[in-house]
DNA sequence: AATTAATGTGTTAGTTTTACACATTAATTC
DNA sequence: GAATTAATGTGTAAAACTAACACATTAATT
């Protein structure tokens, strides 16, 4: 930090009026968070929609969202719509994007925060009773309403992205898991195949699976072994560095 | 999509009303873009500060940013604050994070796009007359005014990651450059030391390289090739697929 | 008891990364 | 202008990682 101070103080309090009476005027941006909520079942990746109540996009699927509050931290909107659709806190969720259009709402100026979320679907069943509400396999998600359908693609190659990179996955599944479940899942969001020889070895030389010497029940095969993720070790081992690749 | 349509245009006008209500209302939230300017000049990475023009942070150093007004899209803001204060057109630029702390701004709620913004620091020369403007090396960017340190540490994290995975620190060089320029980018965004002979092996594999067949000039020691980069072959030969590392 | 379909474990060849050494070139020094 | 210096430019070998692939084991089912 280096040079001399050559405040106006004019000019401060002129700023800080014209940023108040902005922010005081109408013809104001509306801000809203809409959230990607993301659940795994069946071995299928799923997205949690609702049926639009515009009627410029009436029978349209959408995100969930709400307005941001005025005394409301952007996190905690998206954590509140969470818990009012789902039931459940203590949920994975991470911002992704700002989308901000000025024509992307037919309300007028709303940008938009968006969040990816990722939750156990085993661990909700709540609020799902909700007729309007339903969990899509996410190979069928085309044409939402607003500029959702950009929304969620652009959450889905985040997910995409993150899960190769960061131990998210394991959000989507339930505490014990087994190995085939894990590569489902990663085989899911990542529409790939993987050999399962490989990918079993890459997670074992990783260490970060705890065997909790257990068995998978009622399976109509030879059951496989349960495993928890290790978050302590992860947390404490993650790889900083990685090298230059493109 | 599967279901019945149950739509209910009480609801339907209800919501849009309570939108536009919000919309029209006082007590709204603002919106800016700050935008985290990096250039590189002198084998260091720099940034793009300005004097903090309110009373609150007199003194303080802050990142360049602007009310989005009502009609403009998030990009263009963006766009707008670096062709204003670099007189830079067509400019790497790529949104960040919102930042939206209730209480990070002074003069009320103001929700913050952030943006992070390479430059070819030789192309400008500009507008840096400003006496408040000042190129700051980045190592001795500390205490930055409201939440603008948080801000800068997130874009530059962001810069470290993107950099290892794709063709951004071109946009902080010449066209024209040679092997040490570039790794003297990387191992001053990486902060990192690398061996000459594997980054220069590195690079020449990927096979994105033009060697245009010139030489260095004026430089006081055997003068070494000079290079461009191949966008087109890039983009064509990009790798899609990483695999599962963490 | 035989069959089936999954889990669980290696092995090998190929590729990539890392560590490290020496020859070459042009500016500088004497 | 010859010797010195400090950079560029190239190569090699060990280690680590990835990708492709085969067989034994287990438990449910027939």
């Amino acid at each position: 930090m280096s040079g001399e101070l050559n405040t106006d103080k004019v000019k401060n309090v002129k700023s800080l009026l014209a940023i108040q009476s902005e922010v005081e005027s109408s013809n104001k941006i509306a801000l809203s968070v809409d959230c990607v909520i993301f659940g795994f079942d069946e071995n299928k990746l799923k997205v949690l929609l609702i049926r639009s109540d515009l009627k410029k996009y009436l029978g349209k699927w959408s995100l969930l969202g709400d307005l941001v509050r005025p005394s409301e931290d952007l996190d905690a909107a998206a954590y509140r719509i969470l818990k009012q659709r789902t039931g459940l806190s203590d949920v994975y969720l991470e911002q992704v994007h700002t989308f901000g259009s000025v024509n992307r709402h037919p309300a007028g100026r709303v940008v938009t925060v968006t969040y990816c979320s990722l939750i156990n679907v085993q661990h909700h069943k709540l609020n799902i009773l909700d007729n309007e509400l339903h969990w899509h396999d996410i190979v069928n998600v085309t044409d939402l309403a607003f500029d959702h359908q950009q929304i969620f693609d652009t959450c889905y190659k985040r997910l995409q992205k993150r899960i190769q990179e960061h131990p998210l996955g394991f959000n989507l599944l339930p505490k014990k898991f087994s190995l085939r479940d894990l590569q489902n899942l990663y085989e899911a969001i990542l529409d790939t195949k993987m050999d399962r020889r490989n990918f079993r070895k890459k997670f074992f030389s990783m260490d970060f699976l705890i065997d909790i010497d257990e068995m998978e029940q009622d399976v109509p095969h030879r059951p496989g072994k349960l495993y928890k993720f290790n978050y302590e070790k992860y947390e404490k081992k993650k790889k900083k560095w990685v090298g230059i690749d493109f």
